[in-house]
DNA sequence: ATTTAGCAATTGAACGTTCATTCGGTTGCA
DNA sequence: TGCAACCGAATGAACGTTCAATTGCTAAAT
């Protein structure tokens, strides 16, 4: 990542997010956490208080940063233009930033999602936006008037699991594959 | 291998299957894989050189099991009948067996899976079937003529992100949500 | 039919390592 | 002067793995 880190803290996440990506939860230690972020171990104490807060408070921080990305969209554009452009800026965000796709989809499909849940904190909850996005669409009548969760297993479902096969390097990273899924899934939700 | 290893060795399984359910992989040790399988921490390593391998293994003893279930499908079905029957009993699958949805989940986006790829080794991939589907909807012109790794992408993508939804609770296991998933799923990849 | 040899299966305490967390001390800044 | 930031060796618990000992089973030998 080219970004200049700001602070510790940051240091901190980006260091996690690498070592995670590539030995995933289990097998980074606070030490080389440490090591990466060239702090020492007892300072990562300083700004969270245990290994699992830290894993916590990065999803966070990964997920406000994907949102903030992908909704900063020119309203100008018709519907369907936002619907390709929002799924189209999803997937570049993950290719360019594999270790956030990565321990995102790690820590979606483990235990300490649930945790989050339990707090039922509501900043924990990024949906609000693309719930919106949505509701325009079917208030506008012009995607069929299905539910919430309905549109997100076909918008977010096809998108990371396209992002996972170019990842994986099952398939290239080519314009083809990825209009294919948006006509397809766009045809089947227009209204007509 | 006679009846009593079969058993002991399904019994390490299971016990590991429901612990990384509870809590993930790196929350399970050996000891209480052990305990709950009723066998001698030692027993394991009978039947698996390592944990990594007992994860390994279990990786391919679910993928395969979930592949024999899905795929036993009455053949005099039509093509659109099979699309939808095969979708449908992934979701139930899934859904009745949601310790091995997440553990499939968790090791696809773990570091584990980068070690089956470098393997090389066929079994592993349990692709084929999948694809032999979609070529013969391909063949017959009745689905469009898109690569795999998109039809994967919609069908799968969206099975599995909707087993997500259910499992995690925000949304019921409910007959309408699947029907439209499925039917806009199909309006999009079906022929004109 | 009984004995016996030998190997497979099983046990769980012990071992050595790794790791998250702590804490007493140091630095730097306002 | 005081306080926050920072350090890293020390601590103690947890964990994967080993191993010497025990049991259970099978089949060949008597």
């Amino acid at each position: 990542m080219n970004v200049q880190l700001l602070n510790k803290k940051e240091a901190i996440f980006e260091s996690t997010l690498k070592l995670i990506n590539e030995y995933g939860f289990h097998g980074t230690p606070m030490s080389q956490i440490a090591a990466r972020a060239n702090v020492a171990t007892g300072t990562i104490y300083h700004y969270f208080s245990s290994k699992d807060e830290l894993i916590l408070e990065l999803f966070k921080y990964c997920r406000e940063r994907t949102n903030d990305h992908i909704f900063n969209v020119d309203q100008a554009l018709s519907y369907k233009e936002k619907f390709f452009f929002i799924w189209n800026r999803l997937v570049d965000y993950y290719i360019a930033n594999k270790e956030v796709f990565w321990f995102i989809e790690q820590f979606y499909s483990s235990p300490y999602y649930e945790l989050i849940q339990q707090k039922k904190n509501p900043s924990y909850y990024g949906a609000d936006r693309m719930r919106l996005f949505f509701e325009e669409g079917i208030k506008s009548g012009i995607i069929r008037d299905v539910s919430f969760y309905t549109l997100v297993s076909i918008y977010i479902g096809t998108a990371t699991s396209h992002v996972k096969m170019v990842t994986y390097g099952f398939c290239k990273m080519q314009a083809k594959g990825r209009e294919d899924i948006l006509e397809i899934i766009w045809n089947g939700v227009k209204n007509q």
